[in-house]
DNA sequence: ATAGAAGTTCGATCTCTGTCAAATAAGACA
DNA sequence: TGTCTTATTTGACAGAGATCGAACTTCTAT
């Protein structure tokens, strides 16, 4: 069905993530390239995966796109046979204030 | 020797450590729990090794501390058989800035 | 000199996790 | 229906890392 898809973004609930899991998703260097590419999307941007450039197999960043996406990193939408991924900036730094741009700043190219 | 032991810290040069070393020193339960404890010291205090109480055996606390020291996040002070360690907070945040605050905000008990 | 205390190092497991290839699932389209 | 695209899942494997006990080093103290 050609359907609406309005803006339906799955994600888990912040609120039952504790910083270890986020901070040990984000101690990866694919997984880091993976949320700098999706942080590099102007606002509210989303990417399909497979457009985001990664020096991988497409399983092995499945498998990535999973562990940031059970990290509450990353939302998901679909749409036809893509997923579109989001880093949800907003929502993961008023869980954990600060710790997304430190990291992405401290390990910055 | 009696000498005086005048502040002589030891620590690697934080100008060549990059961010992903870092961060993945702070990945860990163990380590992030030596941090918080050090971090509870009052500004430039220092703990001995053995008083830093971990879940894990001596053999297994020491290899934490290689990992802390080697990533510039401890530095060391000899005195006696013990050895003093301390949080390098300043130096840490001016090179990569509200890395450990965040870290430490995240992952609090 | 002998013993004790504090850490480190070594060697051996054991678990975790990143990786890939192949198989699978699901949607789009001719 | 069949095929192509996109992504996930499964199974296997290898490397990394956490852990422990035992041996070793160094300083202190008796």
């Amino acid at each position: 069905m050609g359907h609406a898809t309005l803006e339906t973004f799955g994600g888990v609930d912040l609120g039952e993530i504790d910083g270890m899991t986020v901070l040990q998703a984000l101690s990866d260097p694919v997984r880091l390239e993976i949320v700098r590419q999706l942080a590099g999307c102007t606002g509210s941007t989303d990417m399909p995966c497979g457009q985001i450039e990664v020096p991988v197999t497409k399983s092995t960043a499945s498998h990535h796109f999973k562990i940031l996406y059970l990290a509450g990193v990353l939302a998901k939408r679909e749409q036809g046979t893509s997923k579109y991924m989001r880093l949800r900036r907003d929502e993961l730094d008023e869980r954990f204030p600060g710790l997304l741009d430190s990291v992405l700043r401290a390990t910055a190219v």
